[in-house]
DNA sequence: CTGAAAGCGCTTACAG
DNA sequence: CTGAAAGCGCTTACAG
């Protein structure tokens, strides 16, 4: 109520509530060993006061004892150009810039074809007493089972890349696929009309269909629905196994005979695929629209055959999720461990700003 | 050479160099009062060591005793909607998350329309010995005059929103208006198509037609040029000023009746003013692209009246400014204080994301 | 259950 | 020209 508005410290506090600073450290902290009677006095000058911690003292003595340690758990690259180094580049960014306040981070990884190998990492990181783990909820069951050690332990958990509904409330930074797909939806049209053919391309491993896709095609859809009588829009989809390269099997090459696709929307990182496809095909005139800043894709971008990239901004990702941890661990403030990343486009003339992030 | 790879102390350093403390801060300060023997050794072990000062624990010192104040001069605004609070936001932003390492920002005003307004703040703002600046370089002679007493007082001053090129070199945060023009010129063809008439529309208050439109109105062009034989596209182009509303005046009508607009470019802020001019002039299928998220242009995007905005990002801006000039003034690190902040491209479906920046 | 004291790494006023 | 000491605000090990 009557609340100081010079920010008081530990020491002003004592002496208004008649103890120790020993002892308001005690009570801010929960330490225990303390009587419920000083315990209420002092609480009630910390509530008046409106004290808040100065963080960058409490860092100054916690760094030097006690480094806040994160657990990476993310798919293992075979090169630094994988899509799942990138997150890994904004874990560092952010490590880099945290270490003088006392933060690290330690690095699991697991094989995206094998929920098992996911699984196996759960015990050495909660045995690992780490403060907070950073992964991705592909797998349901083994993200569950993680989530229910985690928590036990009070270990926050943040899950990068795809949202997905678990057992309980994850706290997820990640781009909203099925909006993505809407602006998909909105940017194609605009190129293409609402004359010509859509294909929705999903080319899948070995686990086929993933909940992003499911999404990003749905979003798309739900673009054309709101906006156009739908049912005039042709819009077919492909889903096509990942072999190695994209082929044109005799589907694909049944689908493209019955109707040339004038709009193409690959729900993943996989649009360099098509140009070549389409070439070899004598299709011409189709416009693309794809997903995240690769080599290839951004080579074709840059040369025309890709008309739009939507970027997900996986270093960002990274980024946020360390610097959210953080700011949660140190300063109790979760706001920061759910993020909505903005929906990003990129055409030939912005791509420069957006290759690293 | 054989540098630590452990974070050394002042108090190591002290001790490889068998001095005090005291006499290693001076030399790392250059305070002076130290014998130049004695500081060739302790440099040495500096140099040697990888020295790097633990940032926590000097801002931890000196938030208490000497706080870092940032003068910033911007365009006085008559309420917040208005294009020039939004830098100030991400000032502030900035300033709440960096104060409890003692940062301040001071808030100077000057009129758009008035240079000698401008001219008029220099003398306190230098007076009142600031550590930085931050504004906006609208007016040449006032910018280089600023820029000049400023170094000599070793000010660092930051400009944002608009790059131009001043007596000596100074800092910008902003966008590239250029490529701005080019991503717009990308995005009207695509919905366009190489048939349709163009229109670029300056829409500028007394003072003419600012660097900015300028250089928008290059890109966009240049990315005709380069994409398109571009005497085959017609470009034309209407300055307006604006006395409030855009009305249509005879050289508007003139020109929509010789030409009927099928894109329309608007350069700055004002793209709102179209539909409704459209309207009142009956034409109709006419795509428009223009800058900013105030809320007309966001509401008309939202209609579908407005098919794409470039987002500045005022807010970041702002922000970034302000947390620049921290890490240049704390760690002497000036890579932050050039940015070339992204061209943001905003639809419909992702305007929510980038409302607050 | 509580207090007094040392210490995180850097900065500075004071003493010599 | 140089050193010893106090202090920034918080945390913790120790003593009682």
């Amino acid at each position: 109520m009557n609340s100081e508005n010079k920010n008081l410290g530990i020491k002003e506090l004592a002496i208004l509530a008649e103890v120790s600073i020993g002892t308001v450290d005690r009570v801010l902290h929960n330490r225990g060993g303390v009587s419920s009677e000083t315990k209420k006095k002092v609480l009630k000058i910390v509530e008046d006061s409106g004290y808040k911690k100065n963080i960058i003292a409490s860092r100054l003595k916690l760094a030097a004892t006690s480094v806040i340690r994160i657990a990476i758990l993310v798919p293992e690259t075979k090169n630094d150009s994988n899509y799942w180094s990138l997150p890994l580049q904004g874990v560092d960014a952010a490590v880099t810039e945290l270490s003088v306040f006392g933060i690290s981070a330690e690095y699991f990884f697991f094989d995206l074809l094998h929920p098992k190998s996911f699984g196996e990492r759960i015990d050495p990181i909660i045995d690992g007493n780490f403060d907070a783990i950073i992964t991705v909820p592909f797998f349901e069951a083994e993200s569950n089972r993680l989530l229910a050690r985690a928590r036990k332990q009070d270990m926050p958990v943040v899950f990068l890349d795809t949202e997905r509904t678990l057992n309980s409330k994850g706290n997820f930074i990640r781009q909203n696929s099925f909006i993505a797909g809407m602006v998909a939806g909105r940017l194609l049209h605009g190129l293409v009309g609402s004359q010509g053919i859509y294909f929705v391309v999903n080319i899948v491993n070995e686990r086929g269909k993933q909940i992003n896709n499911y999404q990003r095609e749905n979003g798309f859809r739900a673009f054309f629905s709101e906006n156009y009588k739908s049912d005039q829009i042709e819009i077919h989809v492909i889903n096509h196994p990942m072999e190695g390269e994209l082929d044109l099997t005799p589907e694909i090459q049944q689908a493209f005979q019955i109707a040339q696709p004038k709009g193409i929307f690959v729900t993943n990182a996989r649009s360099y695929m098509l140009p070549r496809l389409l070439e070899s095909n004598n299709i011409v005139n189709t416009r693309i629209i794809g997903f995240d800043l690769n080599q290839k894709n951004v080579a074709y971008l840059k040369s025309g055959a890709i008309d739009f990239l939507i970027n997900q901004k996986p270093q960002y990702q990274g980024y946020c999720a360390l610097k959210g941890l953080y700011k949660y661990l140190t300063e109790e403030e979760d706001s920061q461990l759910n993020m909505d990343i903005p929906v990003e486009i990129v055409v030939k003339e912005n791509v420069s700003f957006f290759e690293n992030d």
